[in-house]
DNA sequence: TAGATTGTTAATCGATTAACAATC
DNA sequence: TAGATTGTTAATCGATTAACAATC
């Protein structure tokens, strides 16, 4: 409009600018990050596009089609160093901070969830455990007192959790997230099968197993049938 | 080739005898299924794509679209009867006969797996459980007694399992994966950790809490920082 | 230099979406 | 018939992949 052409920068900048790293890449890169963690475990220094994508189990081209996202962070003829690069994707993700977890819902799974080790490994804290059953709350699970549900929200504001765990039967799943949400938190991870209502800022990642299972119900009968 | 133009199919036709239902809709399909059973138990007769769609938290072309893989099961103008559109997803999904599935690792989560309800209301029977500890071999989990690894062959031909689940550590699940395949499971489904290495006619999908964790955060982390 | 490996391009492929003709 | 809603088309959008120039 100005009369003249505009600067133009590198396509991959400007969709960059646009709209940030894509969604499935960001699906990814907790794949890459395991992987690079297992190879300094082993004591690897360098590794490279081949050798990370065989572990993380996707093709080379798309790791580096997905690493070049977040920039240029290996040598040409030499390959990645391994604990840079983890920095790197780490940077990413956000995780340079450790995040704080609630876990609603302490049945069978809330509980094997609140006692799991991975996720202090992996930059996460469970900060606090709550459930709607009076015989449940006061029980110690983990390490912490088990309170009630109409005390979410302090327990969200003391903690500063970011994050809700949501491991309750589906009937009640709906009204837990809109509690969480009320209370602050802008990610929500649901085992509960059902779909959640959340606005818009609320980031919502649904865990079903069943549904997972129906999924491999149907390539085993596909195999079996048809195809 | 011999010299006249082949008969045409419908596009659609073509695709589909080509490669079956997309990944992408199979992956939604229990979801709509789930939908379909909350609105049978309301007692709802009949729904249209648009109220299913809302159901299910997807946009109502975008389900059409999916169900039009299965076929012609809704009625111009009406919309669909709830019994017979669940009972086309099920024969689509291959929910029609009940599968069978073992369960390795019986720490918390093997635990809470094999006492979930949510596996018979949709399809599946846990039939075998199975771990290394020999602490844990013995005891009754869910009314099934645990089982040592070393009959993982036997329970797998006994109970015809056609999917097995893991839940033990990250350093033992190469190892199970390979005993599980070797049983003859074709589907599996994993909690650990970390990729897993199986021949092309098996099946796996993969659960990683931490993962979605980090993918939470890469959100929250974004929200928090530019964009 | 010669060999190796990245980062990027461009082509292909698959998924989503809006619009609407078909039809109940 | 008029209104409603499907099933399908076609356009758009996003993801994957192979190939290779850049460069260590």
């Amino acid at each position: 409009m100005a009369g003249s052409s505009p600067e133009r920068e590198p396509v991959a900048a400007r969709a960059s600018a646009r709209r940030g790293i894509p969604p499935a890449t960001v699906a990814r890169l907790p794949g890459y990050l395991r992987a690079l963690h297992a190879l300094a475990a082993e004591g690897v220094v360098t590794t490279s596009s081949d050798e990370l994508a065989d572990r993380a189990g996707v093709g080379s081209a798309q790791l580096r089609k997905d690493l070049s996202w977040l920039g240029s962070y290996g040598r040409r003829g030499v390959g990645y160093d391994v604990e840079h690069l983890s920095s790197q994707v780490e940077v990413a993700l956000g995780l340079t901070t450790q995040r704080r977890v609630v876990i609603v819902g302490i049945g069978n799974l809330g509980h094997a969830l609140a006692n799991y080790s991975g996720f202090a490994d992996r930059g996460f804290g469970v900060v606090g455990l709550v459930d709607a059953d009076p015989a449940v709350v006061g029980t110690t699970v983990a390490g912490l007192v088990v309170r009630p549900l109409d005390e979410l929200r302090a327990i969200v504001a003391a903690t500063d959790a970011s994050i809700g765990l949501i491991a309750t039967p589906a009937a009640a799943a709906q009204e837990v997230c809109d509690a969480l949400v009320e209370a602050g938190v802008v990610g929500i991870l649901t085992f509960a099968p059902r779909s959640l209502r959340v606005p818009p800022h609320v980031d919502v990642r649904a865990v079903d197993v069943a549904s997972e299972l129906q999924i491999l119900a149907f390539h085993d009968h596909r195999r079996a049938t048809g195809a």
